[in-house]
Formats: C-alpha cells, sequence, structure tokens
DNA sequence: GCGACAG
DNA sequence: ATCTTGTCGC
C-alpha cells in the first residue's frame, strides 16, 4: 500500500474522532501493546477494574506482519491484530489505554485514535517517546505536566508519571479528553507505565517468546 | 537540503 | 519493537 493512499485515509478518519469529556462512569479499563517476533505481531489486551487495578480478563491476538514499521504510519501496521483481540474479550470496557499517540500526530490520527474510530470505544494514547507536538520538559516530579501543542492548540500532556523518570506523552485517543488523559494515566500509574499497559506489555511479551 | 521520526 | 548483563541512582 503507497503512503499516499494511507494519508488520505488518515485524513478520513480523523475527521471521524470525537475529542469530548468522558460521561460514563469508568469500572472497567482496557490496556493494549503489541509485541514483535519472527514476523509476527502478537497483541494483548488486559482489562483491569478501575480504581482497584485487579486483572479481570485478557485476550490475545498473534498476526504475520502486514506492513514495516514507517513513522506516523503505526496504527496500519498495528491495528489488525488489536482489533482481533478486542473481539475476543468477553467484558468490553467503557475505556481502552493504547501504546501510541492520540491525536498528537501530524493528521491527528494516532494508533489511539484510529483504534478509538475502529471500535467504537472511547481511548487515551499514552506513548512513551515523543512524535509530534512542541513542549517544555515537565517538573520532576510525579504529576508535573506540560502541554503538548501544535498550531497553538492543546494536542496532549508530556506527564511525569514517577519522580525523576522520563515522562509519558499522553493524548486524547476517542471520545475522552486532556483531562481524562491526566486523571486516568495518574490514577492507574503505580510505576511509570500505567497498570492496565503494562499488564498488556508483559503478557504480549511473554507471548511473543512462546511462538 | 537538514533534522525528526509512536512501535 | 528487538538483540542483551550488569550497574548507577532515587
Amino acid at each position: 500500500m503507497k503512503i499516499g493512499v494511507l494519508t488520505q485515509r488518515q485524513i478520513n478518519l480523523a475527521g471521524q474522532v470525537r475529542i469530548s469529556p468522558l460521561k460514563k462512569k469508568i469500572t472497567l479499563v482496557a490496556g493494549a501493546d503489541v509485541a514483535y517476533r519472527r514476523g509476527y505481531l502478537y497483541c494483548s489486551i488486559c482489562v483491569l477494574f478501575f480504581p482497584d487495578l485487579d486483572l479481570v480478563e485478557e485476550s490475545h491476538a498473534s498476526m504475520r506482519e502486514r506492513l514495516p514499521y514507517v513513522p506516523g504510519f503505526l496504527s496500519f501496521r498495528e491495528l489488525p491484530a488489536m482489533t482481533r483481540a478486542y473481539r475476543r474479550l468477553k467484558k468490553k470496557p467503557q475505556l481502552m489505554m493504547v501504546d501510541g499517540q492520540g491525536i498528537a500526530h501530524p493528521r491527528s490520527l494516532g494508533l489511539a485514535s484510529h483504534a478509538g474510530v475502529a471500535l467504537g470505544l472511547p481511548t487515551i494514547g499514552c506513548a512513551k517517546s515523543h512524535l509530534y507536538g512542541h513542549y517544555s520538559m515537565p517538573a520532576q516530579e510525579r504529576g508535573a505536566y506540560e502541554y503538548l501543542t501544535a498550531h497553538g492548540r492543546k494536542i496532549g500532556l508530556v506527564l511525569r508519571t514517577r519522580s525523576h523518570v522520563k515522562p509519558l506523552f499522553v493524548s486524547p485517543g476517542h471520545l475522552t479528553a486532556l483531562g481524562d488523559c491526566h486523571r486516568f494515566v495518574l490514577a492507574t500509574a503505580k510505576y511509570r507505565i500505567p497498570e492496565p499497559l503494562r499488564y498488556a506489555h508483559r503478557k504480549a511479551g511473554h507471548r511473543a517468546k512462546s511462538g
């Protein structure tokens, strides 16, 4: 598939993204992550009770790699496996955190936003590094943050989840807003990575090693 | 042309 | 992301 075609598809899908504060009460939060191994993708989604953070359910899906990793087009590479794993969940969460950007993306369609639109689910993008937007480093204490901006707009937060540790780049994916990102990421992060994503990351890694 | 570039 | 052990700092 050519980049130009995918770019146009992103622009169309971005038009379906809705940024608005969460309204429903959250009792189940999920985390979705993908691991790679020998040409295959391994996606794991872990659903936890909120705010207790106890594991409720987990689902998995593996697929052969279809597209290579190209900065700005990650969702086309990982979403197929993520969608398959999501369908296998018995208990659907009211919110899902995704390992990647939300609207903090060149065309406002990071993996979390694309997943949110495709699954019709509220999502929050939680990336470990920067992709798009301007920012300054937040203070060293847990909870400190600075806004991620682009064209004079706030598109996300650079949030410190642990004192003296590299901050996270969080942004609304779909049906969520900046305030939700700040609230839920801090409410679920005992360590640098929010528990739902930490669980999913570990499970996906184990799955990849098992084959 | 140069630098940046989620996972 | 993945390939990999010990090591420094809060």
